[in-house]
DNA sequence: TAATTGTTTAACAAAATTGTTAACATGGCA
DNA sequence: TGCCATGTTAACAATTTTGTTAAACAATTA
């Protein structure tokens, strides 16, 4: 058994197959393409992996992982609540900072066929309810408690997601508006952690 | 020439059409499925629109008016700062609910093929850099009049646009989290425009 | 009404994409 | 070395999707 050199081949396969399935997503990805991307011929792509959708569901279940947790990660943390924004934010332009397209990628595949949000979350074991009460509870206990200012839970909560998960998703339509090439984006985003942060903590101090 | 007859199923072609395109996107779409969803023959769709690419021109060409107009509308406006950003609120989310899948359509599309920014854009005598270099000097202004708190013009562009667009395009993630159905959704938004910008007023003013 | 024009369809053809097979290559090991 | 298992490929087959054609149909008009 030549499990140690079939190995290499198999990473260089998936690496290659995520390139073009985040770029073009399931029905916009062709085998050869993906084939050629790892400079292999295509049919080794059906030895290893059955078919597109088998190789397909690999790799959306790996950046439907990274994607959630990198969202749920910080929620978790036990600290107080402004802290908490400040990591909630840090975290997650870090995650999609490292990975360009990851959001994109999910956010499509997701819309395209909405019951993979369940397939897979039940799969990988998060629980987005029991994250959300959670949340909710805590801001109306910070709200009754003078820290911010009223305001509903859901909302907050799509500020902040909105707030750092949509810049990478409109980069192509960024970038070229504001005239920027990849690293200054990257800068942009660098000090959007900070910014971010800061518009988000003013907008719900009292 | 029986014009007055034809147009009823163009028509008809074009809104099945958008259906598709706008669930599935250009490479997920299938001419038989439009076909199907006009309820006539997909030999006619070529018979109308030469062929797919020239069919999903036409309209991308639509919606891509649609949106970015949308977007920019109301900024061209000569009210005072805050003003402004209600309207921009208010327009936006207005735009986006009554076009459900339009904000998602667009940006998948452009982030597919981004030179399709710099094309329609042009065709449609757009000028997204003119608006831009506007908004950062109106912003500036607000600043050093201490109407509103420093913050760099970019990074506030990017909170309003994330804010108004991203509920719409992660949609089916956030109705699913949140156990809402359409409505509740809609409703959610209806709200929305007042929330997101006393969101954004209270994280800006002094 | 017959001719003409435009509309619609079924059947066909072509192209693109995916999946399979059988033969060949290679490296370890009896 | 020569066999065996696995890795790799080219060629082929099947399927899916797009595009075309010729004929039927409908409506308008002369």
């Amino acid at each position: 058994m030549a499990k140690t050199d079939s190995k290499p081949s198999e990473e260089l396969i998936l690496n290659a197959a995520v390139k073009v399935f985040t770029r073009k997503g399931y029905s916009g990805a062709r085998m050869e393409e993906i084939a050629k991307e790892a400079g292999i011929n295509r049919a080794l792509l059906h030895y290893y992996f059955r078919d597109k959708e088998t190789m397909f569901n690999i790799i959306f279940e790996t950046k439907f992982k990274e994607f959630f947790t990198g969202i749920f990660g910080a929620f978790q943390s036990d600290v107080p609540f402004l802290e908490k924004i400040k990591s909630i934010v840090d975290h997650e332009i870090t995650v999609l900072t490292k990975h360009p397209g990851l959001a994109r990628f999910v956010i499509m595949e997701i819309a395209q066929q909405p019951d993979r949000l369940i397939q897979f979350g039940q799969k990988l074991g998060l629980n987005p309810r029991t994250m959300l009460k959670h949340f909710q509870k805590e801001v109306q206990q910070n709200v009754q408690q003078g820290e911010i200012r009223p305001i509903d839970g859901r909302q907050l909560l799509m500020n902040i997601i909105s707030i750092c998960i949509y810049p990478f998703v409109a980069k192509p339509i960024i970038k070229t508006m504001m005239q920027m090439d990849e690293n200054t984006f990257m800068d942009l985003m660098e000090k959007r952690k900070n910014d971010a942060y800061e518009f988000i903590i003013n907008a719900i101090r009292p």
